[in-house]
Formats: C-alpha cells, sequence, structure tokens
DNA sequence: ACTTACTTGACTAAAATAGTCGGGTATTGG
DNA sequence: CCAATACCCGACTATTTTAGTCAAGTAAGT
C-alpha cells in the first residue's frame, strides 16, 4: 500500500480543477498556485490523469484542464489509482503467493483491508467533497490570499 | 501512510507467536524457518514490539519470546504501530499546517481516512485472526513443511 | 564451560518518492 | 504570420525509506 504525497497532491488537484469553474477549463499554473505544488510535478501527475480519462485538456492560450465528466461521479478511489497504481495492502497483489508460491498467514487479513480501503474511497465523490463546509471555506482562504499577492484585478469569480 | 512488508512481517510473526504454544516461548529462529523471514530482521522487529510491550522476552536456551498478554487483547492496529508508528494517512500528522501552516483542501479526507482503518484494524485481535479457518489450515502446512524439511522428531504439537 | 538465544548498533543495496530540467507541440490573439 | 501560452513528454537526480546484513555483545540454562 501506498499513500503518499503523489496520491495526496492529485486528490486536492482534482478537487480544485472541480471548485474552479466549469466553464473555462483551469490551467495548471493556477492550481500550482493554489495548492503550493510544483508546476513540473503538477504536470506529470495530469499526464496520468488524462491516461485515465479523468480529464481533458485544451491546449493553447487560455487552455488547461476540465474534468472528463460530472463531479458526482469522480470518486477518490478512481483518482489515487490512477497516479498511484492501486492501495492493495496485499504482499502479492492478490494472488496469494507470498510463501513460494503458496499463501502467507496473514493475506485474507490484508485483502480484507483493501476492500474496506477501497470502498471506503469509492464510496466518496468530487461533488461530496466541493460540498463540505470545511472545504468550502479553505478554497475561499486561498482565493483571497491570491489576490492579494498578486494583485491581479480578474474579479472573476466564477 | 506506510503499509509495507514491515507492518505485514509484524503481524505474521505475531501470529506465529500466538498460534505455536502458551507454554514455552517461542524463538526468533523457529518464526524465522516457519514464516520465511530473515532472523535478523526479526530481531529488529521485535526489538520494537518488545519496547511496546506487545511481547516478553526470555534468555538463554529454551528462551525465546511470549505474548505479553492475552491474545484477545493484542490487536492488529497495535503491532502496525509498534514498527511502522501509525497508519495515519495525513501529510501533516494530523496537525493541520499542510500549506504554509495552514490546513489543506484535503485534510479531513485523509484524517477520516485514517480513523476508518485505524478502527478497522483496531477491532480485529490476534485471537480473532487465529480463529479463522484459512489460518489455521495454513499453519498446520506451515508445521508440515518444516517437519518433512528438518526430520526433527520433535513431535509436540502443543 | 559451552551453548543457546535474546540485544544492540552500525552499516548497506536497492527501490520509491518527490521532484527538476529541457525540450517539444498545438492553439490563439494580435 | 508570429509570438505567447500552456499542454506534452522523457530523461535525469537527490533524498528517503525499505529491507535487510553483520558484528559484537549479554544473560541463562545444562
Ligand atoms: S499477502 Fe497474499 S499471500 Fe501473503
Ligand atoms: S494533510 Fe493535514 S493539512 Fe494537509
Amino acid at each position: 500500500m501506498r499513500l503518499t504525497t503523489k496520491g495526496r497532491y492529485a486528490v486536492t488537484a482534482m478537487l480544485d480543477l472541480t471548485i474552479h469553474c466549469d466553464d473555462k477549463p483551469v490551467s495548471l499554473a493556477d492550481i500550482s498556485q493554489r495548492q503550493s505544488i510544483s508546476l513540473s510535478y503538477l504536470e506529470q501527475l495530469f499526464s496520468r490523469l488524462r491516461q485515465s480519462e479523468l480529464v481533458t485538456s485544451v491546449r493553447g492560450p487560455g487552455g488547461g484542464y476540465r474534468l472528463s465528466r460530472s463531479s458526482d461521479s469522480i470518486y477518490i478511489a478512481q483518482v489515487i489509482d490512477a497516479v498511484n497504481e492501486s492501495v492493495d495492502t496485499t504482499n502479492c497483489k492478490g494472488k496469494g503467493d507470498c510463501q513460494g508460491g503458496e499463501i502467507c498467514l496473514t493475506h485474507s487479513l490484508w485483502d480484507q483491508l483493501s476492500q474496506e480501503i477501497h470502498s471506503f474511497l469509492n464510496a466518496i465523490s468530487l461533488a461530496d467533497l466541493v460540498a463540505r463546509r470545511d472545504v468550502k471555506s479553505i478554497a475561499q482562504r486561498q482565493v483571497e490570499q491570491l489576490l492579494i499577492l498578486n494583485e491581479s484585478p480578474q474579479a472573476g469569480a466564477c
């Protein structure tokens, strides 16, 4: 099992994408600033997200990324899977051959745990997260901090 | 979050300890053979398990390790915590200061997931695992394989 | 004494993480 | 057309973690 900043960044970026406009695509530079994630790293992550068809891209000036479908049909587990290749906690990738081809003592435990985690993350959509009170207020704060920092008078709060 | 072979080995070894006798202490050499885990690595793990007071040690010939208390009051989460320092999935160790001292967008999600995993692993005791049908039969297989391999006529199946 | 088996600490090869860097290519506003 | 924007892609790297090894002990039983 791996759940590190890679997966966290991916979910954070997708959430930022969900929050900021359904009309115009969002550039990685914007996400990078708001979420304090390195631009180059974001590019790497979005390459995977695009391959998994969670986002679509628009090139050229004014371009950026868009969710490929409605935010209530994109689940956290899918985002993590896209960048992190599964939340499997078994050692054998579910095959049951840990101990020289044979199943090990604790296989069933890890198998069960994996299912538990997966169903938890698969029950939460991006839309669910956006609806949370704390997420709303943090997003608000991030936008305000950025306006102060940039002094850019683009008041277009979608 | 980290859940790697370190945690898995620890749980496996503790389970082996639970299965093999409540009367005489179990040596690491035995566990090493049955579970195919390097002896030196086991020593390292048991050092942590002993510090967390999950096992007690007996030195000298015939010595080994014993569970420090009844197997139905040792939970998987405790074993993993002992070697793996928590199954926390947040980036901030629960402090909420990911983003330059401020809380990040996804903190509450990871916090919730951590609690989910912890309560799952904290609801399963070593005794619960031993009672499982698959665990019983795998343990049986391991003992038989070892007898064939060693030709040691210690028929003392506790 | 001698052997068994725990105890401790330092060391290491290999892998994964968390990025960076440098060049592309498509699009569009002027 | 042209230059700026912003996605696209692959290679490269420092750091950290994992998964161990190795050596030199110490305590206890026979
Ligand atoms: S984890 Fe699946 S066989 Fe060991
Ligand atoms: S994970 Fe806790 S603040 Fe970001």
